[in-house]
This record gives structure tokens, C-alpha cells and sequence, in this order.
DNA sequence: ACATTAAGTGATT
DNA sequence: AATCACTTAATGT
């Protein structure tokens, strides 16, 4: 991690990437007291237990939220994408809770931690900021449901998809880079039954394989 | 050329 | 669908 103090570029990124913040003087607030992270991909930004005093806001790439099991195996939740925010820290921060989720950076990715006062205070400052905090609430427990439902009721070949798509579009590309061990470790399944999925895909031209490659068609 | 890692396959439970 | 045992293929040194 790497902390870096650009303000002049940070406005317009913020602009672009979270264009319904739109009160000139909360962007001021949010370029003054925001910390601008730059992660590498794979960086772990966030981890079990560890105490949140940043809300992240995703200025660019991507970040992968996972939940561990108390064996220590691991289960993809969800992606951010620039955007976006993990209403997991809005809720964690204002409870003063620990993190229940690990973050990895999915592609590098820059993120502006918001530290948990201002949060708070913006909230009856900033129409404007509590209508985000809101919907990303909103947003984020559908697509908790959303997970909910395809763990639940869905078949692996059926995850496997959900899966490959959504990767496709936080990476905003057709072709994959992982391999089938990744896969299977998200998914919480075997490799094997990764292998074979992706072999029955692969016959039904809906993806093609490579070696740590998938490519959707 | 050799070692290492990823992927494919059949059998068993 | 998981696990095992094994093969084959790709890639790095």
C-alpha cells in the first residue's frame, strides 16, 4: 500500500467515478480528508478481524470480497467495482466492529478511504452523501441475496457461470486470467469438478480454455 | 533437457 | 460431487 497526495488529479477521478456525489463542498471534504490507496492486484486490503477506520470508495480497478469458514476455507462473496463502496465497512465502522470479510484487490486499484468520523458527520452535512450511504446499502444487500440465492439453490455449472461473467466484467475482458485451482477455491469446490464444468462448457462453445485462461464466447 | 505447475481422466465412494 | 491416483500438456530454468 501506498499513500499518495494528488488533489489536483483526485476531483475530476472522484467526479467521474462517483458522479451522484455532486455537492462541491462534500468533494472538497472528500479530497481533503480522503486518503488516496493505490493497490497492486492481489494486495489484501482488507483482512478477518482487523479493525476498520477507512470506508473505501473504489476510484478505479476492482476488489474481491471474500468470507472464510471457521476451517479457514474460503468463499467468494462479491466484486467492487469503481463506484462502488463495501457498506460491510459502513456497518462494521458504525457498530465498531471487526472486518468479517477479507478484500483483495482483484486488478491494481485505487481506492479513497474515507476515515469513519467524517462518515458519520457527512451523513447530516451532505444530502447528497447520505443518499450514497443509503443505496449502497441498498445495493449491496441485494447482491448479498443475490449470493445467498446462488449458493443456495443453484448447481456449481450454474455458479460456475454466474462466476466467469462477473469476472469478465469487473476485468472488461472476454478472456479470463485464472486457473481452474482459483476457480475451485472460490467456488469452494474441487478442481477436478472445476475441470470438468469448464470441459462441458468448452463442448457447448460457450467458453474456450487456455492454460490459466478461460475465455467466454 | 529437466523440473514444476496446470489441466484432463477414470475409478471409487 | 469429493477424493485419489495417474497421465498429459505447458511453461520456466
Amino acid at each position: 500500500m501506498e499513500q499518495t497526495s494528488m488533489r489536483e488529479t483526485l476531483v475530476p477521478v472522484l467526479r467521474k467515478a462517483f458522479p451522484e456525489l455532486n455537492d462541491p463542498n462534500l468533494i472538497d471534504d472528500l479530497a481533503r480528508e480522503g486518503r488516496c490507496m493505490k493497490f497492486r492486484a492481489g494486495d489484501v486490503i482488507m483482512d478477518y478481524g482487523e479493525n476498520i477506520r477507512l470506508v473505501p470508495l473504489v476510484l478505479d480497478g476492482s476488489v474481491k470480497v471474500m468470507r472464510e469458514n471457521a476451517d479457514g476455507e474460503e468463499l467468494f462473496l462479491y466484486f467492487l467495482n469503481s463506484g462502488d463502496s463495501c457498506s460491510m465497512s459502513f456497518a462494521c465502522c458504525m457498530a465498531n466492529k471487526r472486518s468479517s470479510v477479507r478484500a483483495i484487490a482483484e486488478e491494481d486499484t485505487k481506492i479513497l478511504g474515507v476515515p469513519v468520523r467524517y462518515v458519520d458527520e457527512w451523513i447530516s452535512r451532505y444530502p447528497a452523501w447520505k443518499n450514497f450511504v443509503m443505496r449502497s446499502y441498498d445495493m449491496r444487500m441485494m447482491e448479498l441475496i443475490n449470493t445467498i440465492d446462488t449458493i443456495a439453490f443453484k448447481k456449481l455449472d450454474e455458479r460456475l457461470l454466474d462466476y466467469l461473467q462477473q469476472k469478465a466484467e469487473v476485468l472488461k475482458t472476454r478472456e479470463i486470467p485464472v486457473t481452474h485451482q482459483q476457480i475451485a477455491l472460490d467456488l469452494h469446490a474441487s478442481r477436478e469438478a472445476i475441470s470438468r464444468l469448464l470441459k462441458q462448457l468448452e463442448k457447448m462453445h460457450r467458453v474456450e480454455l487456455g492454460r490459466n485462461k478461460v475465455t467466454l464466447i
